[in-house]
DNA sequence: GTCCAGGGCCTAC
DNA sequence: GTAGGCCATGGA
């Protein structure tokens, strides 16, 4: 039983997908759509997954913007460089070694096993390309998910660190849950919808952004039972 | 100068 | 299976 209402499986998927849908209201009624993902190919948009790991988008950006003005936002330019080069090219999104490496890693990937085309590899069934993706070193869940998402277009919740803080701190959710719980925690309650997905993920951050930062946070935020003027949700 | 950002890997227990 | 250290730049 929780809240009273009802103690099924069936019950509290119920009773979750309407909490889960009312967030989505107010956050798209406070916040519009945000056009996610920023970028223009598939492939960029994979770049940009890799190069944002642990890092501001604004650094990310500039190091996109490095390949674009070099004319490598893809993959058959990416594979002429060497691993000092796209180094140098990275640098500003942090942890540049790692992602040039991991960059890399993905192309000679899709070289191998897919003759250099991306689009035959975008284009499996869902878990099988989650799967896959999940084998490439440096390729992580979330990194896994937004590929899904914003590359493939399949509906794979992405869950990151704003989810699980927003979350978390209204309760809706146990603080210890893992990575694959949480995005069954979506999944489960909400129908497979590749747009919902997207702007759900896309408003999450936003809302993180403005009001749920590891310090500044929480004071303004939701969980004073309001937010951006609108009364927010309890638990 | 300090803290933080749209994670993931590796090692030690 | 999980806690802790490490990777690194740029902005607030």
């Amino acid at each position: 039983m929780r809240n009273g209402v009802c103690g099924s499986r069936t019950g509290l998927r119920a009773e979750r997908k309407a909490l889960l849908l009312e967030i989505y209201e107010k956050l798209f009624a406070a916040f519009g759509p945000q056009h996610w993902w920023p970028a223009r190919t598939p492939f960029e948009v994979i770049l940009g997954a890799i190069l944002a790991q642990n890092t501001a988008w604004k650094n990310a950006a500039a190091a996109i913007a490095n390949l674009d003005r070099n004319g490598l936002l893809s993959l058959e330019g990416l594979c002429g460089l060497d691993g000092a080069q796209l180094e140098a090219l990275v640098r500003p999104s942090g942890f540049y070694r790692q992602k040039a490496k991991r960059i890399m890693t993905f192309c000679d990937h899709i070289q191998k096993n897919y003759h250099g085309c991306l689009e035959q590899f975008l284009d499996q069934d869902m878990e099988p390309l989650r799967q896959e993706l999940l084998t490439i070193r440096g390729i992580g869940p979330e990194t896994a998910d937004s590929i899904v998402l914003y590359a493939a277009f399949k509906p794979s919740f992405v869950v990151d660190a704003y989810t699980w803080r927003i979350f978390s701190r209204h309760a809706w959710i146990d603080e210890t849950i893992s990575y694959d719980d949480l995005r069954e925690y979506f999944m489960e309650a909400l129908e497979l919808d590749v747009q919902m997905y997207q702007e759900f993920h896309a408003l999450v951050v936003r809302t993180g952004h403005l009001y749920c930062r590891r310090k500044p946070l929480c004071q303004m935020c939701p969980l004073g039972g309001y937010f951006d003027g609108l009364v927010f949700l309890r638990p």
